[in-house]
DNA sequence: GCCATTACTTACATGTTTGTTAGCACCGTA
DNA sequence: TACGGTGCTAACAAACATGTAAGTAATGGC
């Protein structure tokens, strides 16, 4: 997303490590808010003051970034209505839509184990 | 992993979104490393230096951290053997394997949709 | 003209993750 | 005594991710 130096370890590291399928998929979904949003989408079209309402914590700089990566990935569409004031929608693609059952499993991994460690902090 | 100011809105966010079960499980897998590491341990117990080996590029610093948070995590169980020079072995726990179907339906996606998004870079 | 609304963007600050380099402790072997 | 093998750890540095605050453009309503 940002701005790369290309020769750096952690660029080759990455290059290498999405050579993996399974790493090249959860990177589509890594980082804080994009799987939040991807759920919010999976039930309806959302404009922007929409997904901004429904996610009270994220600002608004972070919403556009990971909206854009996501769009950037094929994961989400993108629609401006020429209005004023402008009205924009997203909505999932057919790609992020195959997310849904993994989605499903994951979510319930997550609460099934959530209580398993309990250990310190 | 390391310390953290506890107050910033960034923790407090981070709070707020691992309350979704779904990014909670896909937190316990993120980063750089892990997938990896738990894609070796899922043929076979290893110990340290075998890890090392076939993840060429991981450090030996991020090796250990990446171990020691899918320990804490209750991901990965660790033996060590009393012996000189001395042997610890790394193994997969119940809760990891049942990341076996998930992971493979996740890496399908990742091998069908990897061609899929060759916009600029 | 002035303000509100919407969907952003920019510049900057803070926090986290990853990588670099060096070193430790143990013992067996040469 | 020096060296190698194993599995680490510590101090530091670079790169990235996220958060804060402010500003933009267009238009309609007052």
């Amino acid at each position: 997303m940002a701005t790369r130096k290309e020769n750096s370890t952690y660029s080759s590291n990455e290059k290498w490590i999405i050579e993996c399928d399974l790493t090249y998929a959860v990177n589509k979904i890594g980082g804080r808010w994009k799987i939040l949003i991807i759920s919010k989408l999976e039930s309806k079209v959302h404009r922007f003051s929409e997904l901004k309402k429904e996610l009270p914590f994220i600002t608004e700089r972070m919403l556009a970034l990971q909206l854009r990566a996501l769009e950037k990935d094929g994961l989400v569409k993108r629609t401006i209505y020429a209005e004023i004031p402008p009205r924009v929608e997203y909505e999932l693609t057919e790609m992020a839509l195959e997310f849904g059952p993994i989605f499903k499993q994951l979510s319930i991994w997550g609460g099934k184990h959530r209580s398993d460690t309990n250990s310190s902090s």
